[in-house]
RNA sequence: UGCCUGAUAGUAUAAUGGUAGUACGACGGUUUUUGGUACCGUUUGUCUAGGUUCGAAUCCUGGUCGGGCAACCA
């Protein structure tokens, strides 16, 4: 164990485990969602725990569906699921279901209605809450509680064999009505459900609840540690009491602080709403949170396990803020990411000392932060070239270190321009600018003695090609948007996407690839979008670099 | 008015009875053919009131504040 970093609460209590001798040091985790929507950062977080702690302790871990409600589970959610956790870099030892021991699940319930620790109840869901009771007031048991084991068996076997309608009968473990904790309060362990699974199809009408599934499977597969959020805590005695009766395999589970991120929602729930209202395009929409969302926005794997071993492992409730997550990503493409030059908001500059026709082939390295630039690329030149239009100003503010009327910026990679004059429009709006450049000052040799404060990007007006850019901003103009009055979706950014129909691009840059990061200069981290064509390139933002410069 | 949890700079996270540290952010500077990167520096903290102790973020007691729990969801 290397002494550098500080272990979390989890990693102590695995340590400690190791060193008792407990399960002979053997280390097992499991990664346990329900199939039931798409994986989000906040997914990354326990998979990166939970396959991160197996990793370091020479053990495993399974990908286990808890596909115990079939009404809500679909194989697209499993398919998704699998090919994310994947894509983030792990490999489970085993993929399991807990539909996969339904039958396992089925014996433990009879073993427990056999030793009258459980019963059926055919009481309506509503009777059942009333005489639970409240936080402070007992509940009172009803006359299906002291049925016999015979009948109990009886009655369950037929719920099984399909002879009631949904909802007609449950199966509650027999445990205490007046228990401070309302999970204990014998809690259900079987519904009926009269519906088809995406596994088991509909070999099965009754289903396990999850407090009578997911430490059972837990048990079945031996998991040593068994990782969870916060709001399990509650759950806990009852996860214990069943495997104790049961006298299965005795997991533990040990329960972490959810992620949350700012200025935008966690819960599959409200990102489902997302989507199905028409507030994004779909799962993956590069505006999500989810893991598909921050593929197709650019984020890389690696970005967001670091962000995952950043944000640290406790107890307490926590709001990470998104500019840690773009920390993360910024930093890995900084070192990865090739530099190219795009225009997003174009502007013609006209060098009038410039020979017209003539075309001149500048060279670039791909990246400045690697030893030899990463190779490098050629781009041409000419006589006229698109610029950023917030690059010149009419009346520049004192520390302005680009164009205006008798400025000098540096073209990246080219020459020393002075601007010296500008064209407007009848209605006032700048189209055009007018430079003379300096011909000793050419990148590579310069001989001008000129220094310049500022370099600019450009594209040569008749080569340059064009590509769309969608440019995106946080989902939500609030930090905690369920924390609101109203309605979360009454705080969504209206803004959150913009997009570039025509922007200006140097021609390397039609051979982009899906997936890969580019940097355009000054402006940000790109990546071609998936649904991008040869026919129209679409180029994602994935962040912006930070920007130093502050107006005024 | 029940039970369970938690509380350390703006945000996270360490210090496990012995110098409150790290990261991100913010601010300032150096370097720079990206107002990026890199590097340097500055800034801000133990919820509260008592107690134990030579010594408390840490242990004890009371309080305050936050989160969770009464789905045939997970």
């Amino acid at each position: 164990m290397s002494e550098e970093r500080s272990l979390n609460f989890i990693e102590e209590i695995v340590e400690e485990d190791i060193a008792a001798g407990k399960n002979d040091g053997r280390v097992l985790t499991r990664f346990p969602p329900e199939p039931n929507g798409y994986l989000h950062i906040g997914h990354a977080k326990s998979i990166c725990l939970n396959f991160g702690l197996a990793q370091k302790y020479n053990g495993k871990t399974n990908l286990r569906f808890d596909d115990t409600n079939p009404v809500k589970e679909d194989v697209e959610y499993v398919d998704s699921i699998k090919e994310d956790v994947k894509w983030l870099g792990f490999e489970w030892a085993e993929e399991l279901y807990a539909s996969d021991y339904f039958d396992k699940i089925y014996e433990f319930a009879v073993a427990l209605i056999k030793r009258g620790l459980a019963y059926v109840d055919d009481s309506s869901a509503e009777e059942i809450a009333a005489q639970k009771g409240t936080p402070t007031e007992p509940g009172t048991p009803n006359e299906y509680r002291s049925r016999s084991v015979e009948e109990n068996l009886q009655l369950f076997a037929d719920m099984k064999a399909g002879k009631y309608p949904d909802g007609a009968k449950v199966l509650r473990a027999k445990l205490d009505l007046a228990a401070p904790n309302m999970h204990l309060r014998d809690p259900l362990m079987y519904r009926i459900k009269h519906a088809h699974h995406h596994r088991t199809g509909d070999a099965w009408c009754i289903y396990p609840m999850y407090d009578f599934a997911h430490g059972q499977s837990d048990a079945i597969e031996h998991i040593t540690h068994s990782l969870c959020t916060l709001e399990f805590i509650p759950h806990r005695p009852l996860y214990d009491w069943f495997i104790d009766q049961l006298g299965i395999f005795p997991s533990k589970q040990y329960e972490f602080a959810r992620l949350n991120l700012n200025y935008t929602v966690m819960s599959k729930r409200k990102l489902l709403q997302l989507v199905t209202e028409g507030h994004v395009e779909s799962w993956d929409d590069p505006r999500m949170p989810t893991i598909s969302g921050l593929r197709r926005r650019g984020y890389t794997p690696a970005s967001i396990r670091e962000f995952c071993e950043r944000i640290g492992v406790a107890k307490r409730e926590n709001m990470i803020d998104v500019g840690l997550l773009e920390f993360c990503i910024r930093e890995d493409l900084n070192k990865t990411a090739w530099r190219r030059m795009a225009v997003l908001d174009p502007i013609k500059c006209i060098l009038t000392n410039y020979p017209e026709g003539e075309v001149e082939t500048m060279h670039g390295e791909n990246n400045p932060e690697a030893e030899d630039g990463d190779g490098s690329r050629e781009f041409p030149f000419s006589r006229e070239l698109w610029i950023e239009r917030e690059d010149f100003m009419e009346v520049p503010p004192k520390k302005f270190f680009r164009l205006g009327v008798g400025l000098m910026v540096r073209l990246k990679n080219a020459y020393i321009i002075r601007c010296d004059d500008f064209v407007k429009d009848a209605d006032g709006n700048v189209t055009e600018i007018h430079c003379s450049y300096l011909p000793e000052s050419k990148s590579g040799n310069d001989t001008s003695g000129i220094n310049v404060k500022g370099t600019i990007h450009w594209v040569s007006v008749p080569h340059a090609k064009t590509a769309e850019v969608r440019l995106y901003d946080r989902l939500f103009q609030v930090e905690n948007p369920q924390s609101e009055d109203g309605d979360f979706k009454d705080y969504l950014n209206p803004n959150s996407l913009d997009v570039i129909q025509t922007v200006y691009i140097e021609p390397d840059l039609a051979n982009a690839k899906p997936g890969t990061p580019v940097q355009f200069m000054r402006k940000g981290y790109f990546t071609l979008d998936k649904y991008s064509t040869a026919d129209k390139l679409v180029f994602n933002r994935t962040v912006t670099l930070k920007d130093g410069w502050v107006k005024k």
